[in-house]
DNA sequence: ATACTGAACGTAACCGGTTGCGTTCGGCGG
DNA sequence: CCGCCGAACGCAACCGGTTACGTTCAGTAT
């Protein structure tokens, strides 16, 4: 004979002749209860299948056992893949996740962190936040604990945030390029004032310089990092140069697929004639043919190691490092090779 | 001057003068508040930045403003774009929107189910439930509000679930291949025991009836929907038939992927001698060389669909249907041609 | 035997809202 | 002028937990 309701505290502590504290202390496993009383309790709930009230503990002891994620949107591998790390890490941890869309509405965006975020939620994780530094500076000097992953722009708030190795990234891109014997390399770049941007081209600039190779401003394209036909209209445009490029390096991989696509379009061989080099290495990078040549970032482990850091902080730990930058790996497939 | 935590309903009440209860009529739009005592505490409100405590709310209304989601995982790009379609439609309801994510394994999947579901949320959208048809019914009957989308198996209880027209997908897939003049079309299914891989073969079979064209069992080979290897392997075993099929029919893009580098490495041109149709649509889908035929499913329309039927349940009205199959439509790329 | 101590448990306040019911009061019909 | 009525608002219980503090009582030192 079970409830209709779920079984509360209450039920339980007139079950086994106990008060609600005393269920509420061997419950949560605290002192103060005697081993035989608390075993009673607890085979009573499991008989009873008592499942705690979230909201009523929420409430009263202001932890709410969740985790806010906020992203621009899910359909990108890009941050589908972050999302997956952090979840599993956060579930691991006992905690639920709320996820929060922007869709880079800046109203909404504040809306969630102004309202939302205070209340609904012990912490969050920021992906690609469309705030401002000070905006930033100002939530944290709230007391709210987040976690930032792909900063818009140089976090300069005492906050943990993280990104990949962009500049070693990109480096190792064009150092391939130069390896193979490009001297022409054209660069397509994302949205340039955000961080990331800013870090590949930073790199990129390292590794010409080292190879002793000047960075014409001609061969450089600015398009944005989810807009394919940009990258499409842009190589089209660097092929028809007198002098054309030799190797193109698209900041990530879906403004390389435009970028092969162009190239198909013209009937421009890759990598005989062109050679391509993406960044993010996506699931359809080894689809395309031929297979991109890309720097893999490590999305998945980009999300638990921030959600990881959050519940640190959420525990009132230090987390280890305030800005933590994971590793970025080459993957060579077939889209490169020298120059004919 | 403000305070150090967020202002509450008894700040307000303080502030105006009134009791919480008038705050708490004046702020949810309830009657029984003057005009101007409303706008007085919504100009407080505004002012000393109030925001709900949603725990508190939860505990004393019974509703928690928020929805669950559950899926086996976030990184597929199918499930991405369902989760895209709904976070919408929950977010525009006013909801937030909890991510649980299954991973296939059943222990947490009912866990979250039991536990999980039955007090931290207002209703939920079960994508994929690995839950059996009994343990769907048993849900139900909780009085738990829920929408399943792309059931394992036809659902019979009497809760709404979203599919979409699997099998006239997959019918007109074979028409068209049908048209083209191929009459041996070779099948790689997923999952046998998925609701959607039987519908599929149901459409698969009327069409080929109606051609009069007998389905040959050694043309149809089974893969997951999430093993493009299996889709390989059952590819370079189709083309070493000593008859081998003019077309192959893969049951998701991702086998077709599988399909098409097996046709790659085999120096098979498609669609010059196999014609590949998928289906699903993916990005990727327009990426790879030949652009894949295939058929598209309305993903994101699934997700805003069965968000707004739960939103509807949780409101206490009547969905207008039970169960509702989205259309489905043949998107002809470069896969597919006349056999040579 | 007395006083002290700590384990085990109860009491009650509290978290921040919601809501049924009671109270006040101004206006209006008779 | 009395009585009635509804609008506007307060009172207080309640949602289901958590936790500081008080109480009981058995065991032990003195």
């Amino acid at each position: 004979m079970t409830l209709d309701r779920s079984a509360t505290m209450q039920d339980l502590a007139r079950l086994a002749g106990v008060s609600v504290a005393t269920v509420s202390r061997a419950l949560s496993g605290k002192p103060g209860v005697s081993s035989a009383t608390r075993s009673a309790i607890a085979r009573l709930a499991r008989e009873h299948s008592y499942t705690e009230n979230l909201p009523a503990r929420a409430l009263s002891s202001g932890r709410t056992g969740r985790i806010a994620v906020t992203l621009p949107n899910v359909q990108a591998e890009y941050f589908a893949r972050i999302l997956a790390g952090a979840a599993q890490v956060i579930h691991d941890g006992g905690f639920s996740l709320v996820l929060e869309t922007t869709q880079h509405e800046p109203g909404r965006q504040s809306d969630a962190i102004q309202r939302f975020m205070k209340m609904g939620v012990d912490g969050a994780l920021l992906l690609l936040p469309a705030e401002s530094d000070r905006e930033i500076s100002a939530l944290y000097d709230s007391g709210f604990k987040f976690v930032i992953i792909d900063p818009i722009d140089q976090v300069t708030a005492p906050l943990p945030w993280i990104t990949s190795t962009y500049a070693m990234g990109a480096r190792r891109a064009i150092e391939h390029l130069v390896d193979l014997g490009h001297r022409r390399i054209a660069l397509i770049t994302g949205e340039p004032y955000l961080f990331s941007t800013k870090e590949r081209l930073h790199g990129v600039r390292q590794a010409l310089e080292q190879a002793g190779i000047p960075l014409e401003p001609g061969l450089v394209r600015e398009s944005r990092y989810t807009d394919p036909a940009g990258a499409y209209e842009a190589t089209l445009d660097l092929m028809r140069l007198p002098e054309p490029p030799t190797a193109i390096f698209a900041f990530n991989d879906r403004l390389a697929f435009g970028t092969l696509r162009a190239a198909h379009a013209l009937g421009v061989a890759v990598p005989g004639t062109l050679s391509v080099v993406g960044f993010d290495d996506l699931e359809a990078a080894e689809l395309v043919s031929p297979g991109l040549t890309t720097v893999r970032q490590p999305l998945s482990t980009m999300g638990s190691t921030a959600a990881t850091m959050l519940s640190q902080l959420i525990n009132e730990q230090d987390p280890p490092a305030m800005h933590m930058q994971l590793a970025t790996e080459l993957v060579v497939r077939h889209s490169t090779a020298a120059p004919r």
